[in-house]
RNA sequence: GUGGGUGUAGCUCAGUUGGUUAGAGCACCAGAUUGUGGCUCUGGGGGUCGUGGGUUCAAAUCCCAUCACUCACCCCA
């Protein structure tokens, strides 16, 4: 019979693996409530909808990179490939906002995309973000990048580098459009039908091309920063003011650019240089149109998303580990079989003290067991034969120092509670 | 959707111009030490050489096809 394998672009996590993710998800939760953001959590699928209003139904990603299908009564479902729009789908639906003005929320999930697997790029993947809705004031951005900034330095990631920008507000943004599609339809010669396409539908996007010819045109095109309105030009100041005063170092990039029209003013990305071409660990911005294009009200709002798998790959790339293996504080070993009678008593005693316990369970050798007991990591061996059965007493054999001790039955669990406590100060 | 790279033991990889029963290190199991792990030594198990076809007296090696993985482009919410 033919080996099962898993999907495409998925992966397993193996115990080695899914210590740092724990250690990751407590690191992100940790700092989610420094700054006060509280944790929302939705299904992993969603009615299509969601995702073609919040998206745009024009464009590819709906069409071809989502997992979409249907369930027995014909609705069309979607696995969810982002979790902005769901966490404002939920935002509405629940009438978050009649609770207070403002919610900070935060999110930990496994999201799904059905694109060619890649370096940092994955068909199943993980992001944590933060959503801050309810207020367009330009201090809700600043909150927003100093906390996703702030997740990183205190995860210890090095070379990580935020680049900021501004998408303006509509009014600002439709006439520069009209301007950008001009200079690059006169600079452009002979344009790819794809190239061609995006300067018809999307042409901010053509500003964050890989292309190196046309980052030559791009570099000297027109710049939207240079054709804010008031209103927008005073937030993107604001924002870049008080990134300074709290000390945070960035970078002003006018090619980048969201695909989505929804965004407005601030858009922000942390990249890092340990990884490969899929190179942004965090996205973000402001969003202030997507209520309204979900068809509620509108609700100003501003997040961010990061991408679990990149970080974790940063970190390995750069020798750090955010946890420990775990091993049990002891492990016990019988000899005989008077003394494996007594085993699953002893253990559930250990365990009822609160002492992490394993034994063997293959009715091996003594060599074998302490082999285990060895590759358990374990600190203390707890020795069981006939003699001491007969004459009440544990050998605990200390496995660093080989030392060992005999302990009488009724003293065990002190004792060794005793000696864990005396190990972790 | 497009292009490059790689498929040999659980893992990392050798394998000469095609030539006998396909190797190493690590890991695993056992013995040396029948009540004591790690280090050392000795031994053992484990492979339809990705799959299918072809060429040949003979294929891991050459040819064709196919699949998988991987990196990159496209795209990137």
């Amino acid at each position: 019979m033919k080996q099962l394998k898993r999907i495409k672009g998925t992966q397993d996590a193996l115990p080695e693996k899914t210590m740092q993710w724990q250690a990751l998800e407590k690191h992100i939760r940790r700092n989610m409530a420094l700054f006060n953001f509280r944790e929302i959590r939705t299904p992993v699928f969603e009615m299509t909808e969601v995702f073609a209003r919040g998206i745009g139904q024009f464009t590819d990603i709906v069409s071809k990179e989502m997992y979409t299908f249907q369930d027995r009564s014909k609705k069309s479902l979607t696995l969810k490939p982002e979790m902005t729009a769901p966490v404002m789908r939920a935002y509405m639906e629940n009438s978050l906002y009649a609770q207070a003005p403002l919610q900070k929320l935060y999110y930990i999930a496994p999201l799904f995309r059905q694109e060619n697997p890649q370096a940092g790029r994955l068909r199943q993947f993980h992001q944590y973000g933060a959503e801050f809705i309810g207020s367009p004031a330009p201090e809700a951005d600043v909150e927003t990048i100093v906390l996703a900034l702030h997740i990183f330095e205190e995860l210890g990631l090095t070379n990580v580098r935020l680049r900021i920008n501004t998408v303006g507000d509509p009014e600002s943004r439709e006439p520069y459009k009209l301007l950008l599609q001009d200079y690059l339809k006169h600079n452009i010669p002979n344009p790819e039908p794809q190239v061609a396409e995006r300067i018809a539908n999307n042409p901010l996007r053509v500003l964050d091309s890989k292309d190196e010819k046309l980052r030559e045109v791009i570099a000297g095109a027109p710049k939207l920063v240079d054709h804010l309105k008031e209103k927008a030009a005073e937030h993107y100041r604001s924002v870049k003011t008080q990134l300074e005063s709290a000390g945070v170092s960035y970078s002003e990039d006018p090619t980048l650019v969201r695909g989505l029209d929804y965004y407005t003013h601030t858009v922000f990305e942390i990249t890092s240089d340990a990884l490969g071409a899929q190179n942004a660990l965090c996205g973000g911005g402001r969003y202030d149109l997507l209520a309204r294009q979900l068809g509620g009200r509108d609700f100003p709002a501003v997040g961010f998303a990061a991408g679990m798998e990149r970080i974790l790959m940063a970190l390995e790339s750069q020798g750090k580990s955010l946890a420990r293996p775990a091993v049990p504080d002891v492990f016990l070993i019988t000899m005989g079989e008077a003394a494996r009678a007594t085993m699953t008593s002893w253990l559930a005693k250990l365990r009822r003290a609160g002492l992490s316990a394993d034994a063997d369970f293959l009715g091996r050798s003594v060599k074998a067991q302490f082999r285990e007991a060895n590759r358990s990591g374990t600190r203390f061996s707890l020795i069981l034969g006939e003699d001491e059965l007969n004459q009440k007493f544990f050998a605990v054999k200390d496995m660093k120092n080989s030392t060992q001790e005999n302990v009488p039955f009724d003293s065990l669990t002190n004792y060794l509670l005793q000696k864990k406590e005396s190990l972790t100060v």
